[in-house]
DNA sequence: TAACGACCCT
DNA sequence: AAACCATCGC
DNA sequence: GCGATGGTTTAGGGTCGTTA
């Protein structure tokens, strides 16, 4: 029986901007577009972040690869393949639909917290990661180890946008000789690939973030997805150029809720014309059509027009 | 069978 | 998931 | 005065069991 039992606060990654380089400090691995999973095999459970147990019965077969390892407890990402790349909402349908659309889960291994008795995150991270690597030398089907280099120059090649297209989001920095701590403690960071790109300003919502738009080359318009709140240094600037939309004067409801949770307050903008465009920020978790995260407003381009970027496609 | 709320993920 | 805010420890 | 920490708010996307 293993001296671990869930729920386990894990690790997480302070969000930076650039990767660290000093020579020998940091270890790096792709960071996976998935959820982050604690699997403990013994106890045959899947733990989430936030310590539900919930993903266990969501996931029979991953839960039968990690008990064929032996008595382990590791942390990971839980990710899906669909037509060659990672798909974040394909990890939302059951295994019905799983089994149906050809959609592949697999545990993506990258830290050993027990083994036996043996509760190994007072260990250094790099033996944590050997005895890990050692346990997963053959790869199973539905879990398998994360990549891991301790050359930055791997680490750039992941933040590629070529990368981004196959659902990895960036790299995760560790400290080699870190502890597994709970919360922001062990030093991780993470660093997403961002790339900037032009939309067009639809609406603004209550708070202060932006609806968002594009046009296809017939000249529909769709809504590609909400930004940050603006920050304070572009408000005014931004108040003083949208304009409301006459023919729109009442609040528009997007699709969803906020949060997504029944019962909350729908999503309800106020149009205004469609003829600013802004440049955002944003990484590369985009799904049919959309930013699955919020971008950052970075300046206003009073340069271009909606019809510009139409042209350019 | 459809609608609804509870609960899950980021 | 990020931003924001209140609070705590130094 | 400042950073770390923890809770809340704002943004999405789903499955599943119960009930009407």
């Amino acid at each position: 029986m293993t001296v671990l039992h869930p729920p386990i606060t894990v690790t997480i990654a302070t969000p930076a901007r650039d990767l660290p380089v000093e020579s020998g400090r940091w270890a790096y691995e792709p960071k996976l577009d998935g959820y982050r999973v604690v699997g403990f095999a013994e106890q045959q459970l899947l733990q989430s972040r936030q310590g539900n147990t919930a993903l266990t019965t969501r996931f029979p077969e991953v839960v039968a690869d990690l008990t064929a390892i032996g008595d382990v407890v590791i942390d990971g990402e839980l990710v899906a393949w669909r037509h060659g790349r990672l798909e974040f909402s394909s990890l939302q349908a059951g295994p019905t639909r799983r089994e149906r659309d050809q959609i592949i889960a697999v545990f993506m291994a990258f830290d050993l917290l027990a083994v036996d008795n043996y509760d190994l995150r007072g260990r250094p991270y790099l033996e944590r990661r050997k005895i890990l690597g050692d346990l997963l030398a053959r790869p199973l089907p539905h879990v398998q180890i994360v990549d891991q280099t301790l050359d930055p120059r791997t680490a750039r090649e992941w933040m590629s946008l070529d990368w981004g297209a196959t659902g990895v989001e960036g790299a995760v920095a560790k400290p080699v000789a870190s502890r597994y701590a709970p919360g922001q403690r062990s030093g991780w960071l993470k660093i997403r690939t961002t790339r900037t790109v032009e939309a067009v300003v639809l609406g603004v919502t209550s708070p202060d973030a932006l609806v968002l738009g594009a046009q296809d080359p017939s000249g529909k318009w769709w809504v590609t997805g909400i930004s940050q709140p603006v920050p304070q240094a572009l408000r005014a600037e931004l108040a003083a150029r949208l304009r409301p939309d006459e023919s729109r004067l009442d609040p528009v409801q997007l699709p969803g809720t906020a949060g997504g949770l029944p019962g909350s307050p729908a999503i309800v903008y106020q149009p205004v014309r469609a003829d600013t465009v802004v440049e955002v920020q944003a990484d590369t978790a985009v799904e049919h059509g959309r930013f699955r995260h919020r971008p950052r407003v970075m300046r206003i381009r009073d340069d271009l027009t909606p019809d510009h970027l139409r042209s350019r496609g």
